[in-house]
DNA sequence: ACCATTTTTAGTACGGCGTACGAGAAAAGG
DNA sequence: CCTTTTCTCGTACGCCGTACTAAAAATGGT
């Protein structure tokens, strides 16, 4: 048997509580303390499952899992789907396109998805590496199309004052032309732009990049 | 005149000074503290000059003002060139891509760069809310190729381990194998991804998205 | 049964953060 | 010179991450 205090929790419970929090209200709730409390705990206690506040970002990032993908054998097809797949989850956890930058690959969720991803990218004849970059590149695709997907934050009083006078002032024709009929945005169609991307970014490669 | 007592500096140079701190030492040591005292002045002053530390962010995003880029009438060349200086500036300034998400529209320099994108997008015949639309895929595109270009963090001891770990047990051969020849990665060039990438947006977009 | 050992728990505390508040300083107008 | 206006910045509050440490809770050995 193990010899010392048995934990009351385990490293897996810590990540979900983070990761509800972070749903619930958004990626700055995340603090140690506000963690442990969720789960009844003192804020010293993570410190047994989690290295640091760090860390248990990267778990976050890892935990929310990526649901799995069946693979076709068509890259096209798959590399579509699994961007999809990347896309849906964002958007179910608004946090996770603003948590991604600067997190290396971590958890096994992660390298399952690394996995996946090369697999869908094998019958590209590409090599390892430029696989790699092609995951990496599709991925920030759809985070920044997501995080414009769901909009962001309202700009403030001085900043709307800024832009208005300065629209007004001429200076920037077709940005005001561009404003004035950006009320009626049509739908963007995620598929196809992603297909086209996808597509084109692998040819290019293939073609000796 | 003015009637009250005149201020000790300006709101350009306070944005000057938080940026030159967030190239020396990064993103976290822009502290109203910090950008203060580099200034020789009191923490609490800088809130004549910014509402508060997020808004500082913004003018520090705008601040760092693109360098004007001549345009010749052939979209292709002139969003390729714009996309180039995009990646020069963050380039010079790593904390920029991560400074990026969540800001919205604000400042004058960011006004112009969206202006000179419109402009460039023009002989496409595309309307002003797709141009827009092209213009934020397109920086959230450089903003993470450079992201993944600068690098990022080392991964720790634990994720070492959790990585050579899972990479042994055979559940991701096609990880491995990446991993095995990512040592000599090639340069990517940026020039023409970026020329494929932007290419093929448009030209699907023209297509009617 | 008891004690030594090992591990987890969590209280306390420290330095740093953003910033609300308000007293004092410095200019101009009357 | 006094009022008005504006900027300066010391103090303070609540929050943060987390180092340190004593107490608690389990096992293993005798």
């Amino acid at each position: 048997m193990v010899r010392g205090r048995p934990p009351a929790h385990t490293r897996d419970e810590v990540v979900a509580a983070a990761i509800a929090l972070a749903d619930a209200e958004g990626l700055a709730a995340v603090t140690m303390r506000r963690v442990a409390a969720s789960l009844g705990a003192g804020a010293m206690s993570l410190y047994t499952y989690v290295d640091n506040r760090d860390r248990l970002l990267d778990l976050m990032v890892d935990g929310v899992g990526a649901p799995p993908v069946a693979l076709t054998g068509d890259w096209r097809q798959d590399v579509v789907a699994l961007a999809g797949a990347q896309r849906a989850l964002m958007l179910a956890h608004p946090w996770l396109p603003s948590a991604l930058p600067n997190r290396r690959l971590s958890g096994r969720n992660t390298l399952a998805y690394l996995e996946a991803g090369l697999t869908a990218l094998e019958p590209t004849g590409l090599d390892g590496a430029t696989r790699m970059e092609i995951i990496a590149l599709v991925t920030g695709f759809v985070a920044s199309y997501v995080m414009s997907e769901t909009g962001g934050r309202q700009p403030t009083e001085e900043q709307v004052a800024a832009l208005t006078s300065a629209v007004a002032s001429g200076e920037f024709p077709r940005l005001a032309a561009a404003l004035a009929d950006g009320g009626q945005a049509r739908e963007p169609d995620f598929e196809r732009i992603a297909r086209w991307m996808i597509t084109g970014l692998i040819e290019q490669a293939q073609r000796g990049f």
